[in-house]
DNA sequence: GTATGTGCAAAACCTTTGCCTTCCC
DNA sequence: GGGAAGGCAAAGGTTTTGCACATAC
């Protein structure tokens, strides 16, 4: 859950970084990355669509997309990796992984605990520099487990 | 990259499989698996398409998506996580991790080193059942890092 | 023989693009 | 005013589907 501060914090981080990099600060890409970061279900586009055409009505799918894509180059918003023809976005850049229901395909945020510390292996930089890493797990979520079982 | 041996052994795999769960095995299924099996490059659809159809020129595209899927679904074959529009398909199953290089595309296979252990988050098991985990490291490839440089 | 798999073609789906208009700076 | 962003519509690319025929069991 994202208190109000939070949200207005990184619509703050959005114009700064639309500052100084030239980029226009618009109503639409506010509302845009504004739905994603309220978000705590990893939507797609569809559903960030949806919930901003509820504020924009004239908003078009594809201002949306290019949006998403803008943003996601500022490094404000990620693709969540997942094996889906539909991209899921997130807003939040404190370091998780993800738990991916192959049921349901909802996405759960896996935070580390204290202590844990994911590391990279050894074999990896031989390939080249690494810019981010991310762990992502499959299974099937508690809710999806019960329905089987009933 | 692969024996004979191992391709035979696994394509032996691929029949015991079919055999016990009732699905038939076609020339068709086995030379498309063979295919992966056989590709060290995590090819997409379209790669192992075109290397089926050298032997048989009749296949059709469907076929090759169809088969993948239930190649996929009995386990033989997994989809690597990419954030790319075309699914990429490895038929390794000794577990490993990807590099997948940011500006060509490319996957490279990441295996941890003796000793080396990839710990599950302690805070996953709260989200359902564990199926399977897969590191996927983003960056920059050495040949990229090398032609933009120059 | 029967049910599953294949081939063909067309559709469905998500996403991107071209072009003109709008509006931020 | 100039140029980036948005809206509309249409295209692009990957993947899926319906149906008739072929084939494994």
């Amino acid at each position: 859950m994202h208190t109000k501060e939070t949200i207005d914090r990184r619509i703050e981080d959005l114009k700064k970084v639309c500052h100084s990099t030239g980029m226009r600060v618009t109503e639409q890409r506010i509302i845009i990355f504004e739905e994603v970061v309220k978000s705590c279900e990893h939507p797609d586009a569809e559903t960030v669509f949806q919930a901003v055409k509820k504020r924009i009505p004239s908003i078009s799918f594809d201002t949306v997309y290019r949006t998403l894509a803008s943003l996601e180059e500022l490094g404000l918003i990620f693709r969540v990796d997942n094996q889906l023809p539909k991209a899921r976005f997130d807003a939040d850049k404190t370091p998780h992984h993800h738990f991916i229901c192959v049921k349901c395909n909802e996405v759960f945020d896996v935070f580390l605990e204290e202590g844990e510390m994911l590391s990279i292996p050894k074999n990896t930089s031989k390939f080249g520099d690494i810019k981010d890493m991310n762990l992502q797990i499959r299974g099937v979520c508690n809710k999806c487990k019960k329905n089987k079982e009933s």
